[in-house]
DNA sequence: ATACTAAGTTTAGGTTCTAAACAAACTTCT
DNA sequence: AGAAGTTTGTTTAGAACCTAAACTTAGTAT
């Protein structure tokens, strides 16, 4: 039963109604507590309209008294907020990897309320197990017996693959051998609630660039997000959303050519950016260089060298190993070149780098943004702010639950 | 005096009754003719509220009943359409360049009514001046004396130089000396009328976009417009909107790198795609294969490569001389480079070739083509459509007059 | 206590919507 | 030709929702 019928909301106000209460509750998540006539003010509403929309938005679950504060004056102003916690609504956001199925409950207020692993059983995953599988765990995360959540505002379903976000459709997930699979309307037809599904790294992207709290929710500024490991992708968010693109692959990054005359790529392309700085590439590089350089200098022993991962790789990077350093540092020059020109072109506010290179530090960072100084516009890349990403393996889970919840406040003009 | 002082309209509407004026606006523009019971049908609105939005319309001079058509088994629907040509109303885009001020005036068709080039004097011209020649320009195009403009919806104007679209100051114009020029505020105050103040190139980005009829002018994917001349530059238009940056620099493109290790650019980089594919770039290029190669095989006499300028260089690629087409295609090469990656990144349904090389036919577009083929993904590169900028010197009045027209349709909501 | 002030609610009136009744202007059938 | 039916457009009655202003509530200041 959806939340509408379980409390008897009327389904349908007027666009004037809308757009007053997603008004009063984007105000009140910026400035809360606040009372209504601070509201009023704020909002331009008169007091009898944001009373009458507050009352809706308490019977909802939404908003809360917190009690009255000092007086101004005069009467005292009750103060509100939106209502955190389970007691008020909350959004769970899901990201499928190869092995996990991770979910994470978010509530009005952005914060995890609640997160569960689930490890996914090894060999063919189906759709339809897939859709028990959240179903299963939406059931233990809203509803534990210590506690009643007021309602689920939505579901949201990162997955690796090509997604588009419209429709809900999973094009191709090569890792789970899906081809057009209508998962969102799976899920809605199962857990009765809104479901947004989408690519597992821009659902990333949103939730590194809503968490880095750097400009408004809706800044009209690009901002990127990339990810830099096996592959290196991206995306961009513009006016507070991603940028999907005419076939909903917007925000390759790894095939920007930084080397019209190197490496062969997969794509078929020369000298794309993946195929020079994704963590392959890296590796390689490092047992190349390893053979000319003398053992003492190395945090590994030759020995390690035929089962050098990625992972062990990064390690070394963040042990100091030198070679590997220089390693990154030469990576870190041609991702410049790549993001210099991104830089240049969207003139974004702010970039974030996310995925497993991204995460190791000054070693990539002092050469990556010395190499933006030589290449990158000024004026542009003095308006960006570059920094690294910080919610981990959280971050799609939390970009699609706040994305939900921010939902909430925004009006959508059918056209 | 105002438009709405002018017709005792009422200033304010409430969201509910803007947005319903937009929709069936919207709507009319891309059924008509139509009469009310199909706006109705089409918009979802009472037939009631589509007749009261109607005679508002009308009043307004935004539409017209062109009389009763066939019977449909009963009462004849009255046709309504968007009043065309001077009956109606219309905007005024202006393109300044270093010598002219060109100023188009478009009805609420999209269609030009009325077009004047104006010679600039020689010499440094002050803000106050265009605003003066501006206003003289305004009267004379909407006022002659055999025909009556109902109202003027909006004056644009496309500058080159840094201006920020919003609040319509130009920060920086080389050109005329300019520096933080609050043209827009100038202009309102003379004009009494709403203006638009942007860069040049957006604004003819605006123009080709608008006028490709390729998708619906509010398409999600972007639209991507690249100019190439002297200098590089582009525009990327997503929902219908122009990407601005934090600094208003967006769209950069001259300045991706294509050639790590190649020559150094104005900017300071390496290998910047305008240092290897700009015009002065392909000029000396062109001297410098010319003097290995037998002058038979030239259009061009030796004795004409001192003065040899970028039209003329340009005039010897149409004419076919083969050393210029083998310097344009080197140039494709290096285009298609920058091209694919934004192509990759952006994701766009279009790209329009603009500038005087972008113009050259074949001789870019063949090598050009091609190339992408070799380095673009091959999804998003199928999603693309390659096509040549058509409206000359109109693009930037035509792209803000049916940006300004356009925008009658529109609902802001204020936030 | 009395006057003043501020916050929140109630009320009266204005817009604007829809559904339904009505009017206008046709076609079709007998 | 006249009656009946259709379709388009307008008018009307009622509902949703806004605002301004009056009113209530709950404080402070003197």
């Amino acid at each position: 039963m959806s939340y509408e019928q379980a409390t008897n909301q009327k389904i349908s106000s007027t666009i004037q109604r809308q757009v007053n209460r997603a008004k009063i509750l984007r105000t009140l998540r910026t400035v809360q507590p606040a009372a209504r006539i601070d509201l009023a003010r704020e909002t331009g509403l008169s007091r009898a309209t944001v009373s009458s929309i507050v009352d809706e938005l308490v019977l909802e679950s939404l908003v809360e008294e917190i009690g009255a504060t000092a007086s101004r004056g005069g009467r005292r102003p009750i103060l509100l907020r939106v209502r955190p916690g389970r007691e008020g609504r909350c959004a769970i956001g899901f990201e499928l990897s190869r092995n996990n199925l991770i979910g994470i409950v978010v509530d009005l207020h952005g914060r995890i309320i609640a997160s569960h692993r689930e490890l996914l059983p090894a060999g063919y995953l189906e759709p339809a197990s897939l859709v028990n599988l959240i179903c299963e765990q939406v059931q233990r995360l809203t509803d534990p017996q210590d506690a009643t959540s007021r309602g689920l505002v939505g579901v949201g379903l990162g997955v690796p693959g090509l997604v588009d976000p419209n429709t809900g459709r999973v094009q191709v997930a090569v890792q789970f051998g899906w081809q057009d699979t209508p998962l969102k309307d799976m899920l809605e037809e199962s857990l009765k609630v809104p479901v947004k599904v989408m690519n597992n790294v821009k659902a990333a992207a949103l939730g590194e660039v809503i968490y880095s709290h750097h400009a408004p929710d809706h800044s009209p500024n690009p901002r990127l997000y990339v990810s830099l490991g096996e592959g290196i992708g991206s995306a961009l968010i513009i006016e507070g959303k991603l940028l999907s693109g005419a076939s909903h692959t917007a925000g390759e990054f790894g095939h920007i050519t930084v080397n019209s005359n190197g490496p062969l790529c997969t794509c078929g392309n020369t000298g794309c950016l993946e195929a020079v700085a994704g963590l392959p590439a890296l590796v390689s590089r490092y047992l190349e260089l390893a053979r000319l350089e003398e053992p003492s200098r190395l945090t590994m022993a030759p020995g390690e060298f035929p089962y050098l991962t990625s992972a062990r790789f990064l390690e070394a990077v963040r042990a100091g190993d030198s070679l590997a350093g220089r390693v990154v540092a030469e990576a870190a020059e041609q991702i410049a070149i790549a993001l210099a020109g991104v830089i240049n072109f969207t003139n974004p506010e702010l970039v974030i780098l996310g995925g497993p290179l991204g995460q190791v530090g000054a070693a990539l960072l002092d050469p990556l943004t010395q190499a933006l100084r030589r290449r990158a516009l000024p004026l542009p890349l003095s308006h960006v702010r570059l920094i690294t990403a910080s919610l981990g393996a959280n971050a799609a889970g939390l970009g699609l639950g706040a994305t939900l919840i921010s939902q909430l406040s925004e009006v959508v003009l059918s056209r």
